[in-house]
DNA sequence: TATTATTGCGTTATGTTATATCATATCTTA
DNA sequence: TAAGATATGATATAACATAACGCAATAATA
């Protein structure tokens, strides 16, 4: 894992460098707390971890300018419906990102990212501009019970 | 439009009524302010317009408690990307409710509920449960620009 | 109709998420 | 190294949301 880790920040730098910015130490540390963590975290979350994993308090006024940073440099999104962060799942892949889809576990807050099919999303696109408007961002973030916590509470009973 | 706003009561009470709950008159109104606003409304935006209306200052905790209700008669929505509220478009329909979409436009704030074609719906479904993945609720919220904001900046140039 | 239970709502306090603003530090580059 | 740009710190406050407790109105039932 810490492997994986360090490929990912290797090809973090990479991408910042191609696209003129820096990724500044405090900046890859928040984004090491979020590769670190299984689950999204809240900025104030990320306040916490930062200073046990770092011995550094930052003010969160500073976190968020770094997440900011980070989802500008698609490194990091914001899960809108649950106001947290997670590190992108495809920092170190070499596909071109596509739309990216969150299936959130309402039971024990696992996100799963999934790319969701290029022609299904097509006909959303399609449906959605017979009404004459126009997609932002696009992102779908999907609310239930993931596989793990649905055995459990099979096993539970 | 009262006259739509009557029907839309009337349908409630019934709907409540067939619930075994009950539309109070200050859930009833908390249902008018919404209904008559043509966005989304904060909870503290509805407690603002509650006064103007009723003459009368409702807390945020009261607001929040009737919106709970309201949200659990599917009367209102809650949209989570914008932690706003607005009631359903589909009160006064015969039909039964499918998945709602929300197409949130980023630069007024109007939305429009549309329905999402059933077999685009069936087919994301299917792609989220070969993971494992249970939906909860479905509801999908898109960001974008609205076909009134597009046109007035083309005006505007 | 008196008694009790339930429901709806008010009140207060506090937690959580996010941004505005201005100050300071650090990095670039001429 | 001075000038300007970028990054971060500090403080305050706004915006959104819930917990906990209690009272009052209504409903259920003896």
């Amino acid at each position: 894992m810490p492997d994986d880790i360090d490929r990912i920040i290797q090809k973090s730098y990479e991408a910042c460098a191609s696209a003129g910015v820096k990724l500044t130490d405090k900046r890859k540390n928040v984004l090491m707390v979020l590769l670190g963590s299984s689950t999204p975290l809240s900025a104030y979350e990320i306040v916490e971890r930062y200073k046990t994993q770092f011995s550094e308090t930052l003010p969160v006024m500073s976190i968020y300018r770094m997440l900011d940073f980070l989802i500008q440099e698609k490194l990091v999104h914001k899960l809108e419906t649950a106001s947290q962060y997670m590190s992108c799942a495809h920092i170190a892949c070499e596909h071109q990102h596509e739309t990216p889809q969150f299936l959130i576990c309402d039971r024990c807050g696992s996100v799963k990212e999934i790319a969701i099919k290029k022609h299904i999303m097509t006909e959303l696109e399609r449906s959605i501009q017979s009404t004459g408007f126009t997609l932002a961002h696009q992102q779908l973030e999907l609310h239930g019970v993931c596989k793990h916590c649905q055995d459990d509470s099979v096993s539970a009973n």
